[in-house]
DNA sequence: CTAACATATGAGCATATGTTCAATTGAGGG
DNA sequence: CCCTCAATTGAACATATGCTCATATGTTAG
């Protein structure tokens, strides 16, 4: 009768499982950032650019040479890197050169490239 | 003229480190599995199925009561989790058991957690 | 100054994605 | 055998996302 409602009728099915989950959950804040960070890394050519940046730092048009992208679309995704504070950039002359802000997130990549050879 | 290609005119402007990433950069191929791991860990609903996992295996019916969802909503995200092989399940009766494939994937959320609470 | 070039940005468009809703499957229980 | 309920699935819809194109900004060279 009222489809909206369709999660679980009964209480909860293993209560055991479900208060134990309940009592060491997250709060939603942070789980909300992490996937956040994780939508920022869920993209192939920001990944590239990533991986491009974990070997040397690189100005928008080395970018854009590389991934044979124009520099607009790099330029988009440097945006949204820059916006996740993933990349950091220093000006030089009419170049922008970019950056990983920190080793952490080459650690990512790595403990992420892992995973996918594993 | 030819505004379509407007990726850097120069052959490049750093081309020590343009050569030097040219020659250590990764095949396409698992850099772009890499991005599809991320993708399908970034949204806000599968990272709190996958938090509430890491704390315990847990059928949908659990699922959709612990993240206030319709067990369908939640089907069709562990559908997603599931043919990126990141959780694994059980037949139990009339429910079905989740959990995270390996630690691997938990070593990933606690790494991404410590990035986002520094 | 003007010209050339690197980068950034906004609008527009095509595609991808997440949720809801309805319908289906499959496993007990009466 | 029905009936209930957990889970899955497909269609539909609204929203988000990534790229292109045109344009703007800013820096350097002449």
């Amino acid at each position: 009768m009222d489809s909206v409602n369709d999660t679980c009728q009964v209480e909860y099915v293993h209560s055991d499982a479900v208060a134990q989950v309940v009592a060491k959950m997250e709060q939603d804040e942070p789980l909300f950032l992490l996937a956040e960070l994780f939508k920022a890394l869920g993209d192939s050519t920001r990944i590239r650019i990533l991986h491009a940046l974990s070997l040397s730092e690189l100005c928008v048009c080395d970018l854009a040479y590389l991934l044979k992208m124009s520099s607009s679309a790099v330029s988009h995704q440097l945006r949204v890197l820059r916006s996740h504070k993933i990349v950091t950039y220093r000006k030089e002359g009419k170049n922008v050169i970019y950056r990983l802000v920190d080793a952490h997130v080459a650690t990512l990549l790595v403990q992420g490239l892992e995973h996918v050879n594993e």
